[in-house]
RNA sequence: GUGGGUAUAGCGUAGCUGGUUAACGCGUCAGUUUGUGGCACUGAAGACCGAGAGUUCGAAUCUCUCUACCCACCCCA
């Protein structure tokens, strides 16, 4: 009896090949304009020590509470008792890293990026993964407002390469510390009269966070939410003003924004500015992108108190909107020539010019499964072979072969199989580059 | 953790008033006179019809249980 096939854990996803190049796509993108703004890649573990997360996440956020995939090292480890946790996320791991590495005594503000895999054991939907790919920046060493400001215009830059539309941003100020105890104050004297008709979920978000109370989606509680006080109301002056200027410098560089001050965000190291961008197109798991400021994080883990933010983005999330809105992805490059052979003399021959063409980096194949011609040309046009040469012994003896161009109708042209094989068909190549990009008119005239 | 939906070859589907070797498209592989692809044609491989019980002479088709996946709540990227 055979085993049943053991499939891939819940909420986990294989990239097949033929799919490779959206996520080739995004990252490129994403890389691209991390750059440009001047952040700098990082890697860091794909497991920490559960405190880090505990400590900077929060242990009364559902995250920690309930989504972490967390093992105790046992005595074979030799490190009983020390609990590890897969990454939920990347702004703890990034900033233990900043930190342990001292990199805040190297020129401030730091300005990071990162690609990774997340975790989180929760219930699998559209757009929400157990593990999950998460583009994530973070700058750390400056309280101004116009790191918010670029750090937000980085990620409208990179939904905007993706070539994604309808997002909407959104952004709030949750306040410092101080002024959001006086607003969580507020809320609670507020709510508390209309307890007795909320959902249950609500009355616990009364007791551990109050702020939870405006997002609520029954019926009756989102409306009593609508008339609630808003925090933008309790802010104190300096986050008042800051709020003020980031919404300033947004205008200034031409991106739009939603001021919403329902939006609140489950991780308790956030402070001040937090936005979304939220798209309406890949079902109920709108945020492609979310983050804001988390001024006290840095201080908690290594007392030194250092203002910083970042924001994180689900790149399943952003390709399924890619998919959704019909975004253009980039095409994969596919081989260069294929050389086909017949007999063992020809095959011996298309196996060496493979190799001294991929030398100069020559997408090259050649037949590994002894196909007959047909089916060798077949397999060439089936993996999109630009170019295809067969080769026999009637080539072998006269030192020269047909190179066909797979795509074009034109006869095949001579090739010579000696020593400037490889320079005569990337001449080839290059003039088939020139010519798919509509530049080898422009180049005649050049010349 | 709580709901709802779906489960037939690699993919997409048909078959579902129970009845012989489960069908079709795409894909894969091979071939269509001697050494050249894309079209067409021929053929082949590939499914114990999600799993397990039950009803029946007989079940992919009816009943029950389980499991997986999908969607939604919650929460977040």
């Amino acid at each position: 009896m055979a085993q049943p096939m053991i499939q891939k854990p819940n909420g986990t996803r294989d990239v097949i090949p033929s799919q490779m190049y959206k996520w080739n796509t995004v990252e490129a993108i994403v890389k691209a304009q991390a750059e440009a703004y001047g952040f700098k890649e990082i890697r860091f573990p794909t497991f920490e020590d559960t405190g880090l997360f505990v400590r900077s996440v929060g242990d009364t956020t559902d995250v920690v509470q309930k989504e972490m995939y967390s093992v105790t090292a046992t005595e074979r480890t030799g490190e009983q008792g020390t609990s590890y946790t897969l990454r939920p996320e990347g702004t703890a791991g990034t900033m233990r890293a900043l930190i342990e590495n001292g990199l805040l005594n190297e020129g401030l503000p730091q300005k990071l990026f990162y690609v990774i895999s997340c975790f989180r054991h929760e219930k699998p939907q559209a757009g929400r993964l157990r593990e999950f790919h998460q583009f994530g920046v973070e700058m750390a060493g400056t309280q101004d407002p116009r790191a918010d400001a670029e750090v937000i215009a980085l990620g409208k830059s990179i939904l905007d390469m993706a070539g994604l539309k309808n997002i909407t941003l959104n952004i709030n100020s949750i306040g410092c510390p101080e002024c959001r105890a006086k607003y969580q104050q507020a809320l609670r004297d507020y709510f508390k009269p209309h307890l007795d008709k909320m959902c249950d979920t609500c009355h616990s978000r009364y007791e551990k966070n109050p702020l939870r109370l405006l997002d609520c989606k029954s019926e009756i509680c989102s409306e009593i939410a609508g008339d609630a006080p808003v925090i933008l109301d309790y802010l104190c002056e300096e986050c008042g003003t800051h709020f003020e200027s980031l919404k300033k410098y947004l205008t200034a560089m031409g991106i739009e924004f939603t001021v919403n001050p329902r939006i609140v965000r489950g991780l308790d190291y956030y402070t001040k500015t937090v936005f979304e961008f939220i798209s309406n197109d890949i079902g109920s798991q709108g945020t492609v992108c979310g983050g804001g400021r988390y001024d006290g994080l840095i201080g908690q883990l290594s007392g030194k108190p250092c203002p910083a933010l970042g924001f994180g983005m689900g790149l399943e999330r952003l390709i399924l909107t890619m998919e959704n809105q019909g975004a253009d992805f980039a095409d994969e490059e596919t081989c260069d020539i294929y050389i086909g052979s017949m007999g063992e003399a020809g095959a011996v021959k298309a196996m060496q010019l493979c190799r001294e063409l991929r030398a100069d980096g020559v997408r090259a194949e050649c037949d590994v499964v002894g196909r007959s011609v047909r089916a060798q040309m077949k397999y060439a046009d089936k993996i999109g072979a630009k170019f295809s040469v067969m080769i026999g012994d009637s080539e072998l003896e006269s030192g020269t072969a047909k190179l066909k161009d797979m795509q074009g109708k034109s006869e095949p042209a001579d090739i010579t199989l000696g020593e400037d094989f490889g320079s005569v068909f990337n001449a080839m190549l290059i003039a088939k580059q020139l010519e798919a990009e509509g530049l080898d008119g422009a180049l005649t005239e050049l010349l």
